[in-house]
RNA sequence: GGCGGCGUGGCCGAGUGGUUUAGGCAGGGGCCUGCAAAGCCCCGUACCCGGGUUCGAUUCCCGGCGCCGCCUCCA
């Protein structure tokens, strides 16, 4: 039991055993995963943004249990498609990348995804990759061709493990460019030979790492053989995972021991299309929305599946953001900074009944859904308590609703951030001594003008209280 | 062709072999409020179609129909 999590003991579906299992660790309280990151090539699109967020939400529930969490997530930039931005807008590669880095950790930050403890840049790390490439050579495995070289799949045992189907029965064909020098067909490219300027040396001439050659030598560079959990998007199940583990079995390396993959984001079965009024890409999305509220839907459904993200449910989230923001204003206390708790030991110690069904919940398969209503039942019952004049016990709820939304990511605003603005401020004295004196008439007209700027109004003890509609 | 997933009340979205319901949003009624807002209480008798197993299936099995993903670089 020296082990934290022992005792929270979170349970996830593995796709390499296609079954939900215990996590395991490689070292007793510690948690060492890897999660695919973007190629830069072009802007966020919102299955960048689901998949940050589900990830996100498992690292910080993990630390929420208990358990010292070393998060690494890469940039990808060495790639094809940025070579062809870079030609298509006469610029060099290494800009291309750049720029859309930076967007990328805007958009993150906007979000409020945490940073990842380290972020590899797969061009520092070509001469690791070269090394790896060379060790495989050595051992017989791979082989060199004309344009490359490849890895013999033939001979990788358990290959087909992540596609959950043999290597027999893959389809060898449909998208394949056609034959060349390749052994077979599902052989894939570990080093690929080129002289364009965005090339490094190698022993094979220059050229540039393959894409699975960069996730599997540097999540084992950074986190070390065995580690503990490899995720990315369900597309990347296979061919992308099964390739670095291909690499590293290869190699003679242990690696991932447990695989999660997160689902889809859907458009509602039409294509994603600006006259559908659907969003096109992250950055557009958080231009018209509160990224909470985003956040909100993603945690609203359970992460193994497809979500729809159009402009209709991201405002229902965006509703029911405001009924948990309802809760902040109404316990500013509760919600303030530095009250929140946040670790689910110190909550068992305040509120073990409601502690105790969030984590039964969050352990079982990340079950936001679970999580969520758990929540949602507290923030009832906190006003409930309120509306009863049991202001200790009202407290208590409204701080461990906080608590665990801040577990998920999810800040909530009471007042603070809808300062009034002079006029504004003015309207507010003007109808609190309208109302001092029961000129109702008055009061209510400069509601209605607060209200046309923006404003809902609410009375409280303290007076009018304003809040940005 | 192979593999995997999904089809739940107005909408989003969980879940389960049967006694009382996920949850949220929207809607209706009531309470509170000077009126509101926020909040509280109550309400809708849902589970793609056809078979089968069963005392009983939305939940298990079989077969359809529909939608989606993967099968070489797309999170």
């Amino acid at each position: 039991m020296n082990d934290p999590a022992e005792q929270a003991g979170i349970r996830l579906f593995d796709s390499a055993s296609g079954a939900v299992r215990p996590l395991r660790r490689r070292e007793p309280g510690r948690v060492s995963m890897y999660v695919c990151g973007p190629t830069v090539y072009d802007v966020p699109h919102l299955g960048h943004g689901r998949f940050s967020l589900v990830f996100d939400v498992l690292r910080r529930y993990l630390r929420f249990s208990g358990l010292e969490v070393h998060y690494v997530s890469n940039i990808t930039d060495v790639d094809d498609k940025i070579l062809a931005r870079a030609a298509a807008e006469g610029r060099s590669p290494q800009a291309v990348a750049e720029e859309f880095e930076a967007i990328w950790w805007s958009v993150m930050d906007a979000l409020g995804v945490e940073r990842p403890d380290d972020v590899p840049h797969a061009t520092a790390w070509v001469p690791a990759m070269v090394e790896m490439v060379q060790e495989l050579v050595a051992r017989g495995v791979a082989y060199e061709t004309d344009d490359g070289v490849y890895l013999d799949v033939g001979q990788v045992p358990g290959y087909g493990l992540l596609a959950l189907q043999p290597l027999d029965t893959l389809r060898a064909g449909a998208r394949v460019v056609s034959t060349d020098a390749k052994r077979s067909p599902h052989d894939f490219a570990l080093w690929k030979k080129a002289a364009d300027g965005h090339s490094w040396p190698s022993p094979w001439g220059p050229g540039r790492p393959g894409w699975h050659t960069e996730c599997v030598v540097m999540s084992l560079g950074l986190l070390g053989e065995g580690f503990d959990l490899h995720g990315g998007g369900q597309d990347l199940r296979f061919p992308h995972h099964e390739n670095e583990r291909a690499q590293a079995v290869a190699a003679g390396r242990a690696f991932a021991g447990h695989w999660v993959h997160n689902g889809f984001v859907e458009a509602g079965g039409e294509k994603m299309s600006k006259s559908l009024g659907n969003f096109t890409s992250l950055t557009e999305l958080l231009e018209q929305a509160d990224p909470r509220a985003f956040r909100l839907l993603v945690l609203r459904s359970h992460y193994r599946r497809g979500i729809e993200v159009s402009p209709a449910t991201v405002a229902d989230a965006g509703d029911a953001l405001a009924r948990l923001d309802a809760l902040a204003r109404r316990f500013p206390d509760a919600a303030g900074q530095g009250r929140q708790i946040t670790s689910v030991s110190e909550l068992r110690a305040e509120s073990e009944a409601e502690a105790a069904t969030f984590v039964e919940r969050m352990d079982d398969d990340l079950d936001t859904p679970g999580a969520l209503a758990a929540v949602f039942d507290i923030v009832r019952r906190a006003h409930g308590a309120a509306d009863a004049g049991e202001v200790a016990d009202a407290d208590r709820l409204a701080r461990c609703a906080v608590s665990l939304c801040q577990a998920m990511g999810l800040e909530l605003h009471g007042d603070a951030l809808d300062t009034p603005d002079a006029a504004a401020a003015e309207l507010v004295t003007r109808r609190d001594d309208a109302r001092a004196k029961r000129d109702w008439p008055l009061a209510d007209a400069l509601r209605a003008q607060l209200e046309e700027s923006g404003w809902v109004v609410e009375d409280s003890p303290a007076g009018t209280r304003l809040r940005r509609a």
